[in-house]
Formats: C-alpha cells, structure tokens, sequence
RNA sequence: GGAAGUUUAGCUCAGCUGGGAGAGCAUCUGCCUUACAAGCAGAGGGUCAUAGGUUCGAGCCCUAUAACUUCCACCA
C-alpha cells in the first residue's frame, strides 16, 4: 500500500472489477426485495452536485440492504427533458442559419436521438464516477419504446374513462420557450412596478370610471369592466357602455363578486384572454375574448398602432399614449409578483388557448388516502403537508405542451372529422376506415412519462416478473422541490394502474446550497462541480462530505473545504488500516470468540458493538447523517487514538499468545468497521478489504453485522484511560514536551487489577519510561495525581513548584466540593429521588461516594504541603 | 394571505421518548513518537435567538415575539 491514501490509484479499478462481475445485476427470485428506482437523469448538460447526493443516499440504502441479504434493485435512468433540450437543439439550429421548420419535424425529431444518444453516455459516465452500485443493465430513458408504449397506454386509458380532455383555459405560456408551462414550472418573482390609474369615461358623457392596472398594455384586449355588485358608487351605472381609451372601443360596466370594494378604485378592467380571474368572470357574463399578444410576446392588431411590438417595450409609449388622450389619472409605485418561466427567466403571459388536461380530483382522492393511512411515509414527516397541501386543492392538470420533442399525443383526427385515441400506431380511422389521419400536433408535458417511472421502467404495461417482483418498490428518495412537480405524480398513476403505491417510503432530502447558503447557479457562477471534487479528492471523500453530518430534508451548505477534510479523514481510515495490514502479515487466524481477550480487547469490542449497533438504528430512520458521524467518531477516537496505540505494546513485545490475540482483535475490528462503512464509502473500503487476509471475493456481499460476534464484554477499561488522561494533562500543565520522557509511579489503592495489568501501556501512552507500582512516595520530587482510585507520582524534577501544586489542588478542591454539593443537592430535592427514574438516583449516589473519597484525599495531599 | 423550516463555540453543523452542552474547521501551546505532519498530545472558547409557562429537572415540551430561509396561493 502506499504511504497515503490516493484514489485516483484505485477507485476505477475497483468499479471496473463491480461492472465486469456483474455484481449490480439481480433478477427476481425467492428472497424478499428491495428495490428503488432512481430519479431519472435529464439528459441535458451533466450532473450537479444535487444528483451526487441524491445518488449518494440511494446507493447507501441499496448496499446496505443488499448486505443485509435483500434481492436488491436499483433502476437508473434518464428523462428526456424536452422543453430544456429543445431549447439547445434549436439555438444550435439557429446558429446554423436553420431552424425548426425549415427542417421540418421528422429530421428535428432525430436530431434529438442524437443528441440523447450522445449525452446520456455523458451523465452516466459521471454517475459511474461516483461509484454507485445501480443494475447499469436495465438503464431506461423515458422515451424508450416500451416506456413510451406505458405513457400511450396509460393516456388512452385516462381518454376511454373520460379523465383526459380537450378545453378552452388561460394557461401559462412562455413566449420565448414558445410552449404553455405548468403552474409549476411558473415562478413567481417580485417586481417593483407601477399601477396605472386609467381613465374609462362613459359612453354617454356621464362620467367616467377609473381603474388601476399593472399591466396597461392588455387594455387592448379589455371587454369590460367590473364593479362589485354592492358598491353603491356604482349601483346606478351597471349595464352602462364604457370608452375603451385608445381603442374607442364600447365595453360594458358589468358587476361580479370578483371586484373587491375595498382594493383599488373599486372597479377592475376585465380582460378574459390574458388573465386566468377575467376568463371566469368572462364565462359568467358571455363577454368576448380579445387576444391582444401573440405566441411571440407581441401585441396583435387589436393593439392598433402598437401591433408587432413587444409587451413589454410597449409600455412606456402606451403610457404616453395614455398621457396625451388624458387618459392617465395618475401612476404610482407598486411592489407585486409576476410569473417567470423556470427555465428560460421570461416573463410568462397568462393566455387563453386549447390545451389537453387530466381531471385531477378524482384521481388525487386515493393519493391523499395512502398518505393518511400510512400506506406511504415520507422521511422526514412534515413533509407530507407540501403533498397533501397540493392534492388537496389540486387543479386539473394541463399535459400538452406545444414542441416537438416528446411524447406525441396519441389522439388522431381522419378526414372525416373523427378524432380516437389510440395506444398502437393506427393507419385507418376505426370508425369509417379513413386512411387519412392526422395526429395531434402537441407533445405532452415530461411528468406525464415520468409519472409512470415506477412501473413503466419495471416492464409496464406488459405483465413481467420484474414489474409482479419488485413493485412496489421499496423507497423513493428525492429533493423536496419535486414534491408536488413528481412524487405526487407518481403516486396516484401508481395507484390507479397498479392498484397499489409506487414506493412505500419517500426519503426527502435538502438541496446543496453554497457555503453562504445561496441556490447554486450558472448565472451566480457559485456551482461546486461533483466531477472536479471526485478528481481532486476522491469518489468516497464527496460522497462521505455530503453525507456526514446531514440531516434528511435539510439543505446542505457545501464548500469544497468539506470534501478536503473528507479525505483527510479517509486517509487516516487508510492509514489505520495499513498499520493493521503490516502487523497482521504473520497472524494465525482463531476464532475471536475464542480468545483470551485481555480488558482493552474487550473494551474495543464493545465499543465496536454500540458502532455497529448505532449505525444500523440510524439507517433505518435514514439519519444517515448521524450513522456516518458515528463510524467517523469511532474510528479516530476510538480506534486510532486508543486502541491502534494501545496494541504497539503487545505487536512489538515478546508475549506471543498477547500478540496473536491484538492481531486477531485488530484484524477483526478493522474488517467489522470496513464492512459497516462499506454503503457510505464503497472504494476505499473494498481497496483495503481487499488486502485483509482471508477475504472474500468481494465485500459487496459481505453480511452486514448486527453486533459483535463475542459476548460478555463488560470491562473496567476506562479506569486505565482516565489514568493515561490524567498524566497527559499533568505534563502538559507543566509544559513537558512530549519527547522528554519521565517514570510513572502508581501507588494503588483497593481493588485495581485493571491498572496492574496494564502498566506497559500507561508508561507508552503516558509518555512514560517506564511505569511501577510503589507502595510509599517515590524519594525523587514528584507531582501527584489522584485518579480512577489510585495515586499517580510523576518525577518532574525542578518543574515541580509547589505554589502551582497549592494551586492545581485547590482548584481540583474546589471543583469537587461542587460536584458534592450538587449531588447532594440533587439528592435532598424529595421531587428528584421520588420522581426521577430509580437508576438516574443511584448514579447520583454513587458518583456522591466517589467525589467525597476523592475530595477527602484531596484535602489529605493539601494539608501535606 | 396560508404553511413549513432554521436560530447551539469565531465558522459549518450534530445533539431529541426532557436527566450535568458536543464534533470538525479556525485559534493558542508542545511534539517530525517506525499507520498517518493530510499527523499526535494538550488548552481556550457557549445566558443553546428573546420573553413567559409546564416539570423535581428544559437546548429538547407548550405559548407568544424577533430575525432569516423556503414552499403554496395570490387583488387588479
């Protein structure tokens, strides 16, 4: 092994060796399962360190489990993404001088699978890096053939039952996406801004009404004004035609409940194609719908002398417009929020167009029921109020979305004006036998095909093994902010075609922020690249940096600092471990529940069985966060610092039967912590488990342990550690350095076997020459130290002052006098001992006795000086 | 407008059926001790956001308040 710990010596290797033995692979058979499905990948650009973590969880539950003895699955996908790839594929075509249409549909449509089939290597390639152990075999990519035959079917079969259909709504649209965009997919910004007071004067010349508006610009597309109906101002005016300004237009004053009384002016202009409130109050008063912006953004010819202009850039000359007619009361700064389009940033136009839904509220109903029943559990539970939240007050679902890439609405229309949808590829009309047909040209939105991941990458709609084996799956694991966009998705479509969830626990986890707690972006430049953090520190060092620590649901802040001292630590794992491999060259391998274990054999053991023991509670509440921070306290802390330490003395002494024991016991504890750390840090632990002897081919598949095979492991252990402290502190105290040796005399007092038979290893850890047992005070001037029931003599010399010794003492006087006050306290408070649970009053006691004798001697040594 | 989360050492965060405040980094002191100087040993540093309450006992439970963050829904 080398010196230190290099990755990037092994880590392909190794996942080389997983890939070509196949181990990820698993097919059905009679154990129980477990299985995930992986959040598909879009295909677009490369991992970010989001997708490093949510991998990172997974693969730690899948090889937990596989280690557990569970027929463990894991399918990896990728999505196709298709608002966000249709955007590069048509920049890339304008660069070219072409674009959509002057290819024409089928060529654009292969263009995509080039692209896809070029970058899904790229994503996957990355993912590799990380060392995840998913069935690589079953890769399924959301525009699959039998994927896609699951999302024909599962749309047909919504259509025959009536939950899918065609309707006039005012849906989000983004004009340079050139696509309607989900509620979702519409973020809501603030804005400052202005309201316009408007002008409206009546037909007649009585009057006028004033409205305010954020947006002037749709005053071209206005078909009325609306009062409330109780608002006496305007009581007498209803029905009465308004002027439209600029349009000279008349528009009638009409009263809904809509207008409130007490915003504004109190009245609102109504303009039904642009905006989701005056489409409903339009419906009710059968007012006519007036498009004033086109699919560019820009204003139709209703917008008179402004037609072909930007929205936006319109504003400022229709407010002079405004200005000169005296059509403007005034204006006045405003704060609101206006839609952006999630993935392009522009401002999206609530529009008036026909677009494909999906009934949602039947459908929600049983979701919200396997929340409640606890069919299905979200880790951490709060969470379940976002997807109940959402469900509750579910809105039908627009699925269609006008691009090309995608899923292509199976509905088709034959010349004779019949429409069917159809799950195969029909080449007549069922009902006149029309050979004529046309399909639908819109696509449909990419949750429709990633609502049915569970089961579709499983084999749906075929009846397969798979799909009868491992659904529902086992665990879902995503971020919160896909909550409502996917789990929610997934849920009912697995409900419905399944007739069962899709996963039965949904393991939330946070998003990797920066360092300061700011949205990694592009735009920011704030990004911290997985890739580079694997090359510079290691697949296991990013992996461990994301995980330790974490707290499921909770953003994580990251820098690169944490994959730094990830490796740090995982160097000094690396190095522990060399330190066994050297000394156990010539072990003979016995059965550790055999041995003649010595105190701090024992003492180790146990505290590897709490490891272990802890480890396992925290996976199974997915606080993988704590596991980690366990297994990295017990390696330096416990470990490093005392046990490997501690073992010098037999490795190098001249007792072979103590040797052979240390060896076994390292040899033992070093595979245990290996294997327990396996999910957390495949590389590095299968590099090194590896070089233990006797090993087994891999250790993927090495059982993962409950506990520590030997029992009785009660010890007196920390005794001998207390002493070896008590000593350190001294010396340090006195400012000794650590390279000017003293002799250590211990006068005992009662019962101590444990420090008798560990002298060798008080003097080693102790700094010691040597270290004796004394029956009377050394001759030479010491310092003394009372601790763990004995008496502690270190010859210090000259450094011995016995103003500091007064001073140490009466310090260590007046602390424990302290400590006896607060017990005794504690213990004559009658709520305390009547209330409190029976062992928390002995411990009280007991540490009362100790304190007492101790402050006692304490007093004895003072006195002497 | 509705909901959720956070607030603990200089920094990043653990701590949870309520039983004496923890880690890493940073700082200071001493040491190149044959696993590791990417290290070892030691030290300093906290009114657990604020105010009340419940309890024998509160970082933890309850109620208010403040600051920050996020999600959902939005009135022109």
């Amino acid at each position: 092994m080398d010196k230190n710990y290099s990755p990037e010596l092994f880590e392909q290797q190794i996942y080389q060796k997983w890939l070509d033995k196949n181990y990820f692979h698993t097919d059905p058979d009679t154990r129980e399962h477990y299985s995930i499905v992986m959040p598909p990948l879009n295909v677009t650009g490369k991992a970010h360190i989001g997708h490093a973590l949510d991998n990172t969880i997974q693969d730690i539950l899948i090889r937990t489990k596989r280690m557990q003895g569970y027929n463990t699955l894991w399918v990896p996908g990728t999505d196709h993404a298709a608002i966000a790839t249709e955007q590069v594929l048509v920049k890339d075509l304008k660069r070219n001088g072409e674009s959509k249409e002057s290819i024409g549909r089928e060529e654009f449509l292969k263009r995509g699978w080039e692209w896809y089939g070029k970058y899904t290597h790229v994503i996957c390639d990355q993912l590799k890096k990380l060392g995840i152990s998913c069935d690589w075999s079953r890769l399924a990519f959301t525009m699959d053939e039998n994927l896609n035959h699951a999302v024909r079917h599962v749309f047909c079969q919504y259509y025959k039952e009536g939950l899918i259909y065609k309707g006039k709504r005012v849906v989000n649209y983004c004009p340079s996406c050139k696509t309607t965009i989900s509620d979702n997919e519409n973020v809501h910004i603030d804005q400052n801004t202005y309201l316009w007071y408007i002008r409206y004067p009546f037909a007649d010349g009585s009057g006028e009404v004033t409205v305010a508006t954020t947006r002037p610009e749709t005053l071209f597309g206005d078909t009325a004004v609306a009062v409330n109906p109780q608002d006496e101002r305007f009581k007498d005016k209803i029905g009465k035609d308004l002027i439209l300004p600029l349009v000279n237009k008349k528009i009638k004053l009409i009263a809904d409940d809509y207008c409130e009384m007490g915003f504004g002016t109190g009245a609102v202009k109504i303009t039904p194609a642009h905006d989701p409130n005056d489409y409903e109050v339009g419906l009710r008063h059968n007012l006519e719908v007036v498009n004033c912006i086109d699919d560019d953004g820009k204003l139709t010819k209703e917008a008179g002398q402004f037609v072909g202009m930007d929205r936006i850039d319109a504003r400022p000359l229709i407010e002079k417009a405004l200005i000169e007619g005296g059509y403007l009361v005034k204006k006045e700064k405003y704060k609101n929020q206006v839609g952006t389009c999630e993935r392009c940033g522009s401002f999206t136009e609530p529009r008036i167009s026909t677009q494909w839904f999906v009934k949602m509220k039947e459908l929600a109903r049983p979701a919200i029921e396997a929340v409640k029943n606890g069919t299905l559990k979200f880790h951490p539970k709060r969470y379940e109020k976002t997807y109940l939240n959402w469900l509750e007050n579910i809105q039908d679902w627009c699925i269609s979305r006008q691009i090309w890439l995608g899923h292509r609405i199976p509905v088709f229309t034959c010349s004779h004006g019949h429409t069917f949808a159809s799950e195969d590829y029909p080449t007549v009309c069922p009902e006149c036998g029309d050979s004529n047909l046309t399909q639908d040209n819109d696509v449909l939105d990419t949750w429709f095909s990633s609502a049915l991941w569970p089961f579709s990458t499983l084999g749906y709609p075929n009846k397969t093994n798979d799909l009868d084996y491992y659904y529902p799956t086992s665990a879902l694991v995503t971020g919160y902010d896909i909550i409502t966009f996917w789990v929610s998705k997934m849920v009912f479509s697995g409900l419905k075609f399944m007739g069962d969830v899709p996963f039965k626990d949904v393991v939330i986890h946070g998003l990797v922020r920066d360092i300061h707690g700011i949205k990694m972006s592009k735009h920011l430049g704030n990004g911290v690249d997985p890739i580079d953090m694997i090359n510079k520190y290691g697949a296991d060092a990013l992996r461990l940096s994301l995980i330790n620590g974490m707290s499921m649901g909770t953003d994580i802040k990251y820098g690169e600092e944490k994959a730094k001292e990830a490796k740090i630590f995982i160097n000094k794992l690396y190095n522990a471990s060399k330190f066994v491999l050297q000394n156990i060259k010539d072990i003979k391998l016995k059965d550790i529940t055999k041995l003649n274990l010595q105190e701090k054999d024992k003492w180790i053991l146990s505290e590897l069985d709490k490891l272990i023991k802890s480890v396992n509670k925290n996976i199974d509440k997915y606080a993988l966060g704590v596991a980690t921070s366990n297994l990295i306290e017990f390696t330096v802390s416990k470990f490093c610092d005392w046990y490997i330490e501690l073992s010098k003395v037999d490795l190098y002494g001249n007792d072979e039967e103590k040797k052979s024991v240390t060896q076994n016991v390292l040899k033992y504890v070093l595979e245990n912590l290996l294997v327990v750390f396996h999910p957390f840090i495949p590389m590095v632990t299968e590099y090194i488990y590896q070089e233990l002897p006797s090993h087994a081919e891999t250790i993927m598949y090495c059982s993962y342990p409950k506990k520590v095979a030997v029992k009785n492991l009660a010890n007196n252990f920390d005794q001998v550690i207390e002493v070896i402290k008590a000593i350190r502190n001294s010396r340090a105290e006195f400012n000794v350095p650590d390279n000017r040796r003293t002799n250590i005399y211990i006068s005992l007092e009662g019962e101590s076997k444990v420090i008798k038979e560990n002298l060798d290893e008080i003097a080693k850890l102790g700094y010691g020459l040597s270290c004796e047992i004394v029956t009377k005070e050394p001759a030479e001037k010491c310092t003394k130290l009372i601790c763990g029931g004995v008496k502690i003599y270190l010859p210090m010399g000259q450094l011995v002052d016995s103003e500091k010794e007064r001073d140490r003492l009466e310090k260590e006087i007046e602390r424990l006098t302290f400590e006896v006050t607060r017990s005794e306290k504690m213990l004559s408070n009658a709520g305390f001992v009547a209330k409190a649970p029976a062992c928390l009053v002995e411990n009280e006691k007991s540490k009362l006795e100790k304190n007492k004798a101790q402050l006692e001697k304490m007093k004895g040594e003072f006195a002497k000086l």
